[in-house]
DNA sequence: GATGAATGAGTATTCATTCAT
DNA sequence: TATGAATGAATACTCATTCAT
């Protein structure tokens, strides 16, 4: 996915410091401020050693999404829960997820120039959904929620609500409080139970 | 919004002349691949030119996105609708907006660098985001919906999921059928409606 | 050749000027140990301003061998002259000439990396041998040499003889006495005249 | 000539691999487009690999080329020729020398900017020229061809027209056939002998 | 001898923006 | 208003070379 795997255990560090470091500027000034030498002086390492680790200025940003992925969001696995308690449990770390939220606007905007970041990101983002897909398809069977509803379009609505909610914060936007929030898409869900008739 | 008025018919054609290529070009390319030149080029005038009429690259960029808002969302007035009608028809109309998002998550990238687009984003969407908000809550006490629910946050939800579409649109991922999709909005719509009759 | 023609007086003499310290800086420390900055320094300019007047650091390196090629080779016409006349003619300012044969080898270099210095070169360079070979064929009929003698590849011998020195020149092989050298080189153009018999 | 020689079998045989690699690529892509890890992929070894061989990629190339010296130019020895059969079979086998010349001319270029190979390649060339002019020397007292023809003169100017071909092959100039080519120095070489017989 | 991660200086080039004409 | 030549700072990226393992 990124340049071949380093295989010493020093080298290995290297990377991480550097994904970490990316994820930090990148959230902190915007990806597009944030010059390569920047990168390189916050990681105690050298320009060209990011070379070594990365194809790209982009190949790091991807990367530093990958690893916020997998960290602040709960996709896989999911115990005995219900889908009302999976939804809100994952709205709980919404707060917690801002970063991550302002590095996958960015690699949005990336994408449009960089064909190399779209198919990255198409990649992480499809087997994403795909996961959350078979989860919610799980537990609308298991609840019983009305079989005439399409989850796919249910996870990626929801999905593609977070994304978008960080792009107004980009621009500041007020946005309702996290409980008035939490309520809509309670109400939302609900809506997918069977209509008792 | 950018620069003094301008006041000639020949000024003004040109202004015109230019939000058109910015949003072109912008759409086609992406802006970060966009140069001044390009922009100029493309409208037949020189970059210094641009000067006379934004302050800025990224002004034209807000400029296209003020042009096609007002020329591509029906935000303002609405026949005597329902709200599931008038969502409806917003949803419709979805596939056209294609050019709007992408620049819309471009100005998300901008804003998290430039304090100015920033500014002028929040702004816009301010304005935007008002206006549905009093008409939902018009529809909302005309058609009786329940009225524990806070139509602010069902706005807000459901213009976040454009954006957020538009990030997804950015990436190619695969999105559900748009009918799917309406079919999903609605139900939740049609539960806010009042139970009896 | 070269980027859009300059139109205004200023323009030309920017690019006059870049042309002279492009052929200045590349003759004393070889083109690629010079810096577009270099370039920019010595002119009184701006390292951008080159790229308004040239495509590329290799264009200016070509530009400054099209202007010497005019200025210290004097391929064009020849008042009544004999081709031995002619010929001394030429190899009296070969001393002239070093600085030109040590673009013209950097040239060589260059152009096996950049196809657009080859086809530059490749033009100039066969305007310049059409040339000769039609003043050579033309004293070859006045002074009846021998018609069996292919003068398109004493043409091209004589300049590859010449290019061939600037090669041993950069290696600074010691090259024999210029009357040494004149005195072989008449001889050779004698073996041209009709074998009297 | 290059780092201290080789003591193992292994080592003698990475050096000639790294040679054989060196003279490939050079001539393929050209020596400047050529990086050491290039160098190093092709040959099956690392980067820092080379190192142990060579001071320099430049010291590579002139490597390259003075084995193909030894192998392409048949500077040493020649049976009982007369000059015009040993020139003769010089240039037959003129096509097969086309990777020389072309390193020769990327060795010139390096030569203007590099001290070290400047002198590497004064020495291979002047080594080169001096045995070439015993040999012509050798043939003039032989043949009783004039003794007042400088026979040092036209070893370099002979060798020079070659090295300017190579200048010339690297704009891809058309050049006449090297028959019509041989047939023109032959004829310089046939006026050389002695009139009588 | 070989490895390959790291160095770190170096470079060409781009581009938004300005301003004299 | 428009021109377009010039600015000049900024930047990603490459690459020969080193050195601890």
């Amino acid at each position: 996915m990124s340049a071949a795997e380093p295989l010493t255990q020093k080298a290995r560090t290297t990377r991480a410091a550097l994904v970490r470091s990316g994820y930090e500027l990148f959230v902190e000034q915007g990806y597009g401020a944030v010059s390569v030498r920047d990168l390189a002086r916050r990681t105690q390492v050298t320009s060209g050693a990011l070379y070594g680790h990365f194809r790209n200025k982009a190949d790091l940003l991807v990367a530093a999404i990958a690893d916020h992925i997998d960290r602040d969001l709960q996709v896989k696995g999911t115990g005995a829960d219900t889908l009302r308690t999976y939804v809100r449990r994952q709205w709980r770390s919404y707060g917690a997820r801002a970063g991550l939220r302002a590095l996958l606007v960015e690699a949005a905007a990336a994408a449009r120039i960089d064909p190399e970041v779209e198919r990255q990101m198409h990649e992480l983002q499809t087997a994403q959904l795909a996961e959350w897909k078979a989860i919610y398809r799980g537990l609308q069977e298991i609840e019983g929620l009305d079989p005439a509803v399409d989850m796919d379009a249910v996870v990626t609505m929801l999905w593609a609500t977070e994304l978008g909610l960080g792009v107004l914060e980009s621009w500041d936007v007020d946005l309702p409080k996290p409980t008035t929030w939490s309520r809509v898409v309670d109400r939302f869900l609900a809506s997918l139970e069977p209509a008792e008739r």
